[in-house]
RNA sequence: GGGCGAAUAGCUCAGUUGGUUAGAGCGCCUCGCUUACACCGAGGAGGUCAGGGGUUCGAGUCCCUUUUCGCCCA
């Protein structure tokens, strides 16, 4: 084993060595013994990432989690598939290959629909070659052989499925309503992707003359809707305008006739209390058109140009009209003026632009019958969601649905499975031909059909994800056997855009919940807590971290570094701190390995899964029960937390032990009986060594994948015949928690914490070893026990080491307190009395701090009456063990005092 | 307008049934290449747990409220 672990020289091998040997396939962990057919499969459906580009910290701690949780399960034993794949993302590749074509001055329509949608499949096949290149760099174990794409041949099965099954049920209709419309990307677009920004704009007010003469005063953000109004509305109250209700208003430049009409909706206190009504632009105006029965006038192009309804304008585009109006206008005498004011602003999701509210004709789904379930799923424990917060959010979203608007104005992706006959009327199919046939039934007669050129929602097929890729609709094994999945985990951003829509879909049309939990995770955020973006040039390329710290440094960083459903905020810092615990661990296990040459005992109790044995209990040492006791607390902790979701603090609990407690301590003091010991106690502590290092390496191991199998690879007795720590068993319940070890080897901990501080005070130069006295009382059998330990941690002269219940204090030495052991250190020359009284005195205030405290509650009737039992009992003895340690150092300063 | 989250050491964060003197990493200070590791070891400094009020024997943790920041929905 090389000194230092390199990452870069390990981590594509191990890649490609699992996969090769099929461990990511639930078929292989069965016929190699590790699952058991029998339980419940272990079951995560990937979030398909969109093939626009390139992965991004965000998809880094999607892969991280979920193969954190499909390792553990494996090793468990749970037949356990992960299943991969990608969507085609509609909008959201369409832009970029756009985008691409435009530098070389080309656009779709120059192209035409075929071959712009071939562009399309090459941009697919090329980033989808560098996706799944970077999910292997993350070291995810899914089941490669049953990836998806969301326009494979089966899912765009399961997409007409359910598009006509929706439709024949009246759930799909289309109807020409106000729909987000984004004028670049030409396409209807639905609430979800609309992102609203507040911006600095003008507040522009102006006068509406009216027929019978004199005007009223209206304000708007948007003067060229002017153009499109079909009524001023003020409130039935306003007793300001109470005369003009009735009367005929005139469109400004264009003189169109228009009534002033009276509705509630209409806020008196703000602008001017008039509004100007257009209900082909605006949504609040659309419901008072429809309550007043008001004409809905389009003055717009799909791509944001005024129409012939603009009359002089059309042609502009909707920001110069604007100009151009309000000049015009001026030069009317009909400005009043205009003012900066802050509003919200809608923009394209995808693209950016400011988004047009206009009438559309568009397919919808018909919503609140799909929610209803979806909402009791969750109210009524089907679905649990993590962190629960979340449930609220899912419920108001289901509680105020609205129709899904589900067409798309592209090219690229699941063509809308409807077809006209000559009359105009609809015929949905499976295939033209089922089209035909109900055309024909409809018509009496063969006619000419065609297919309606939009495409549906991307999110429609990704919707129907965790059974579409497992073979529905046909009833397929897989099916059968991993659906409904077990988790799904995703950032919670995506609530409503997917997870709300799967559970609807899935429950529609499977019958069932799609999968029984929803684990959200926050989104991963710069040093600064900005959102990482190109733009801000602060976004962190996942594959320039593996680069530079390895996988496991960033899996780990991403799996520790926050709280579920909180945003995270990496630290490179906190990356290069990790990558630094994979090299510690290495290196600790290169000095285990180094002492296994002598000698390792194996335990082929399941031929399989060989494992290292632990010697007689006799032969144990105290160092050697304290790790054991520590170990099995940990594992049973980590299994605890890993259980219950705290991933995060499930794997600081592995670092703090493997590092604080293993290599500070249990190694420095195995040193002891490697040496000196008997060959019995020696190899004792071989087995022991090596016993909790390769448990710990398994706990370790779905947050460290890399690392761990590499030093795996390296333990002598356990790899070769293709074994691989991937495919061990997750450690199970021991017998070795022991409490008196802990406590006994704490106390040996505290002498030696004790008298290297003193060492520092003093300035004691490392190299140099003291002697020591300790008066020891009760303990001095266990410290006898343990003199090698404390000589070698403390660096201890061993044979000026006086250990004795009683023992007069030298006169001039140095004096430690600790839990009922009084410790002088001699250190001849280098005590200053003066600076020792000063010292102890420090010590004893500090013990009567605490002193007091404890006095306080125990003299509280209050806490003796409620606290429970074992609370009061830890107090006292808290107390008792501080109250010796005064006494003891009391008695110092008296010695002191005497000389 | 409604809702949610965050506020703990200089920085990034833990602290999940309320119970030791509130922890880690990085940074900082002092030592040290002690036979796994300088991507290291030993020791240390550094915190009114945002402010106020309350519940409780006991509050970083529960309740109310204020402030600041972020997000979601309308």
């Amino acid at each position: 084993m090389p000194k230092a672990y390199d990452p870069h020289q390990t981590e594509e091998t191990l890649y490609d060595w699992w996969e090769h040997n099929g461990f990511f396939r639930p078929e292989q962990q069965v016929a190699s013994g590790l699952a058991d057919p029998a339980r419940k499969p272990f079951v995560i459906s990937m979030p398909p990432p969109n093939v626009t580009g390139a992965l991004h910290l965000g998809h880094a701690i999607t892969s991280s989690i979920e193969d954190m949780l499909i390792r553990y399960h494996r090793m468990l034993g749970d037949p356990t598939l992960w299943m991969p794949g990608t969507d085609h993302a509609g909008i959201a590749t369409q832009n970029v290959v756009e985008r691409q074509l435009e530098k070389q001055g080309v656009t779709r329509h120059d192209l035409g629909r075929e071959r712009f949608v071939e562009e399309v499949w090459g941009w697919k096949a090329e980033y989808h070659a560098r996706i799944t290149a970077q999910q292997k760099r993350m070291g995810i174990s899914c089941d490669w052989q049953r990836e998806r794409f969301t326009l494979d041949d089966g899912l765009s099965e399961a997409v007409l499925e359910a598009f006509v099954q929706l439709y024949d049920e009246g759930l799909i209709y289309k109807g020409n309503y106000l729909v987000n419309w984004c004028p670049r990307c030409q396409s209807a677009i639905s609430d979800l992707e609309v992102d609203y920004d507040e911006e600095n704009g003008r507040f522009y007010t102006f006068r509406y003359p009216l027929k019978e003469g004199g005007f009223l005063e209206v304000s708007t953000t948007r003067p060229e809707t002017i153009l499109g109004d079909t009524a001023v509305a003020v409130h039935p109250e306003d007793a300001r305008y109470a005369a003009v209700v009735g009367k005929t208003a005139l469109v400004p430049m264009l003189d169109r006739e228009i009534p002033v009409i009276a509705d509630e909706y209409v806020d008196p206190a703000f602008g001017t209390g008039a509004l100007k009504v257009t209900p082909g632009h605006d949504p609040n105006d659309y419901e008072i058109g429809k309550r007043h029965g008001l004409a809905m006038i389009n003055i717009m192009n799909i791509d944001g140009t005024l129409n012939a309804n603009a009359g002089p304008y059309a042609g502009l585009d909707r920001f110069d009209a604007r100009k151009k109006l309000w000049a015009d206008m001026r030069e009317a005498g009909l400005v009043v003026g205009d003012k900066e004011h802050v509003h919200q602003v809608g923009h394209c999701q995808r693209c950016g632009t400011i988004v047009e509210p206009l009438l559309s004709e568009q397919w919808w789904v018909k919503m609140e019958p799909l929610a209803r379930p979806a909402l009791a799923a969750v109210a009524n424990g089907d679905i649990q969601i993590v962190p629960q917060r979340f449930e609220r959010i899912y419920n108001q979203w289901l509680e105020n649905i609205r129709d899904w608007c589900i067409s798309r104005q592209l090219w690229w992706g699941h063509r809308i499975p409807v077809w006209y006959g000559p009359d105009g009327a609809a015929f949905a199919g499976r295939s033209e031909s089922e089209a035909r046939d109900r055309a024909i039934a409809h018509y009496g007669r063969d006619v000419e059909l065609r297919q309606d050129p939009d495409v549906l929602d991307t999110w429609f097929s990704s919707g129907l994800w965790p059974f579409s890729t497992l073979g529905w609709p046909e009833k397929t094994q897989d099916l059968a056997t991993y659906y409904p999945t077990s988790v799904l985990e995703t950032g919670y951003d995506i609530i409503f855009f997917w997870v709300a829509r799967m559970i609807m879909l899935g429950l529609r049309f499977t019958g069932e919940v799609p999968f029984h939990t929803v684990y959200l995770h926050g989104l991963v955020r710069d040093e600064q807590g900005r959102k990482m973006s190109k733009s801000l040039g602060n976004a962190l390329d996942p594959l320039d971290l593996i680069a530079e710290y390895g996988t496991d440094a960033l899996r780990f960083t991403l799996l520790t570094g926050g709280t579920p459903g909180n945003d995270l905020k990496l630290a490179t810092s906190r990356v290069e701190a990790n990558r630094n615990f994979a090299n510690k661990i290495w290196n600790a296990a290169r000095f285990v390995v180094m002492k296994l040459e002598e000698g390792v005992e194996i335990d082929w109790s399941d031929p399989n899964s060989p494992a290292y044995a632990l010697p007689e209990t006799a032969a144990l040492s105290l160092a050697d029960r304290w790790i054991l006791s520590r170990y099995e607390t940990v594992r049973s902790e980590v299994t605890r937390l890993v259980d219950a979701w705290q991933l995060g603090e499930a794997g600081r609990q592995l670092y703090e032990f493997l590092w604080n407690e293993y290599c500070d301590w249990y190694i420095e003091a195995s040193k002891v009986r490697l040496g000196d010991g008997s060959p019995v106690e020696a190899q004792a502590t071989r087995q022991v060594l090596a016993y909790v290092l390769e448990r710990s390496l398994r706990l370790l191991h779905p947050f460290m994948p890399f690392v761990t199998e590499a030093i795996w690879q390296n333990l002598p007795g356990l790899a070769g015949d293709g074994r691989s720590i991937m495919v061990t068993r997750w450690p199970a319940a021991t017998a070795w928690q022991d409490a008196a070890a802990e406590t006994d080897f704490a106390r040996i901990q505290e002498i030696i914490r004790g008298i290297r501080n003193v060492r520092s005070e003093y300035d004691v130069p490392a190299a140099r070893r003291i002697a020591a006295s300790l008066s020891a009382g009760g303990h001095t059998g266990l410290l006898a026990e343990n003199l090698p330990v404390l000589v070698m941690l403390a660096r201890l002269e061993a044979e000026a080491v006086v250990i004795e219940p009683e023992l007069a204090a030298p006169g001039k030495a140095a004096t430690l307190a600790a839990s009922g052991v009084t410790v002088y250190l001699p250190l001849a020359g280098l005590v200053d009395l003066a600076a020792e009284r000063k010292r102890i005195q420090g010590e004893i205030d500090n013990v009567d701090k605490q002193v007091q405290r404890i006095d306080g509650l125990l003299g509280n009737p209050g806490f003796m009456d409620k606290a429970p039992a074992n609370v009061v009992e830890r107090e006292r003895a808290k107390l008792v063990e501080l109250q010796e340690r005064r006494a003891q150092l009391v008695e110092r300063m008296a010695e002191l005092d005497g000389n």
